[in-house]
DNA sequence: TTGAAAGCGCTAACAG
DNA sequence: CTGTTAGCGCTTTCAA
């Protein structure tokens, strides 16, 4: 029963007319009278006709196709952007592709290559940590084609981006700490090598300045973003002559690495110590005590770089913006002396 | 400086000689001289020529397209099953194309229509909750395009299709906890004109009976799916004349809906009550003790999915069929008396 | 060994 | 008001 999608050329002879004819009564041309316009469109209901759109993008020289490209599409946070940039995008009748980087630079460059070559109308992405040039983006400015750029960014000057305000985002934090009268506050840091982090790592000790209390070197140490080593680095924080009484975590994943540590050292939360990091609802409350954290509007994200994507693709000769999104401190037990 | 793509026909008027003798030297026709392919391939790869795909799409009627829907796309499950269908299509030079149904009937509908204008290829998917008809199945089936199901199935007579041993994961949580001693296991139980839902409901009263425990009907309760409703339905339980000692969830949100009733209710897991359900690692890892769970093989459900996509896509005529992978029971600290 | 021409499905300028 | 034609980029017969 294989029936084939079909054109206006099967239209046009059941109809006995001519192909532009089927075509401009479509769509409404004023040329064709109004009888015409009717059989032809009451036919293409019925037989279900609908364009070949890879007719129309060949014509046109336009595929209605974005490439998107994260690090990792799994994660609830890049999952829940791209979501956003979905959302959009079917609303202007655009298609997203999605890419995985994985984190390396060179799976980066053979995606933004390989959405090049399926003609993608330009690309809405998350840097990897590895990247640190970029010479794969070239082929995108240089043709400008609309990029945007997200949570990690960079090249600021020629590209429009997404953030969220780090910085702000920490201090929050740290202030939140102080207010409920912790005084040894540590921070758990990354590799500092990511804008993300030394903004975070900024804010924190932006946050210490201002309430006064001494900015402690061995309050602040590092890890490499991973829940092991975030672990092995609070580990260290409990072994100082004086452990802190609070700590913030640098990422999601460094959050719950020292909550790990926290708790099989055994000490109690939020008495002994108070704990505080970046998390979505769900995760935050799905620990006891419930964890206080830094949300990120992750929806919003999304639907901003697509918004930056589209007023790009309308105007390709504006000037470049950049879009700091606010973050949302929700205080919850891990906090609450 | 904005370059456009460059064509074929780019290529044959700077070396002077004809579209098609670019065309076929590309592709290393025996018809066309060594030298002539060299010189084309030398100035192809100087250009960075890549043929546009929408030209062959038209011209071979396919979109190297794949559609994929889901409920929802930024649950780790289905983004992690997501990951594992975009791995294989990769490897073959597909694209998937993700729609997200949010569990409704309508924009599940929608979905495939859409889809099937942009002529994807066929469709992978996942049903949403509320669809028990499957009218909008229709013209897929009747156009002989591949179609697979996973995770939540149907008309498995027609279609190919993935999913997990339910029934098993169940039976092997309850058989656990028979084994740790527990006596009085119950079950919160969910929408049951879900297939899944009766299968897992099943297992549970398999292995009741495989272990000649009573079976009390008191002890299998249901929820609507939500944490809320699986925290009242284990408040529920807890508040029988003889409340269970150990409990099973029907799925991730169940499991941790109950979970935090008994935190509430002040129970110690797992001397007063065990439980156990659906997570993978790193939820099941997080909260204290770390959880007893069933473990999804996500990314292979992904894998199979797409396997037998291109099963079909090559083999149009071959009779569907299941797959069935097996879960894995983790056994953590939350069932181990 | 190479070129010319048709055609995939569609639109739009140009004729009639 | 409707039809003819060219062309988007590519492959593939058929001719030379």
């Amino acid at each position: 029963m294989k029936k084939k999608h079909l054109s206006l050329k099967d239209l046009a002879s059941e109809l006995k007319v001519s192909i532009s004819t089927v075509s401009r009564a479509l769509k409404n041309h004023p040329d064709i009278s109004p009888e015409m316009t009717k059989k032809v469109q009451a036919l293409a209901r019925k037989r279900n006709y609908t364009p070949n759109p890879l007719a129309m993008g060949l014509l046109r020289q336009q595929t209605k196709m974005i490439g998107v490209i994260v690090p990792d599409m799994v994660t609830q946070f890049f999952s829940s952007i791209i979501s956003g940039i979905e959302h959009v995008a079917k609303q202007r009748g655009y298609y997203i592709i999605i890419s995985s980087s994985y984190d390396s630079f060179q799976k980066e460059r053979e995606c933004v290559e390989n959405l090049l070559q399926t003609r993608v109308e330009g690309i809405i992405m998350s840097l990897s940590s590895e990247t640190k040039n970029f010479p794969h983006l070239r082929p995108l400015i240089d043709r400008e084609l609309p990029l945007v750029l997200f949570d990690r960014v960079a090249l600021t000057d020629k590209v429009s981006s997404v953030v969220v305000n780090d910085r702000e985002s920490t201090r929050k934090i740290a202030l939140h700490f102080y207010n409920q009268g912790y005084r040894r506050i540590a921070f758990i840091s990354g590799a500092s090598h990511l804008q993300m982090v030394k903004e975070r790592a900024n804010g924190y000790w932006e946050a210490i300045r201002e309430v006064g209390l001494p900015e402690k070197k061995e309050y602040f140490v590092e890890c490499n973003m991973t829940q092991q080593s975030a672990a092995q680095a609070m580990m260290k924080l409990l072994r100082l002559p004086e452990p802190p009484d609070a700590v913030c975590g640098v990422s999601h994943t460094a959050t719950f690495g020292a909550l790990k540590a926290i708790r099989n050292g055994g000490l109690t939360i939020p008495n002994e110590i108070a704990v505080a990091g970046f998390a979505d609802q769900f995760h935050a409350e799905l620990v006891t005590p419930n964890l206080t954290s830094i949300h990120h509007p992750t929806f919003e994200i999304g639907r901003e770089a697509a918004r930056l994507f589209f007023e790009r693709l309308e105007n390709p000769s504006e000037m470049p913006v950049q879009v700091v999104l606010n973050t949302q401190l929700v205080p919850r037990g891990s906090s609450l002396k």
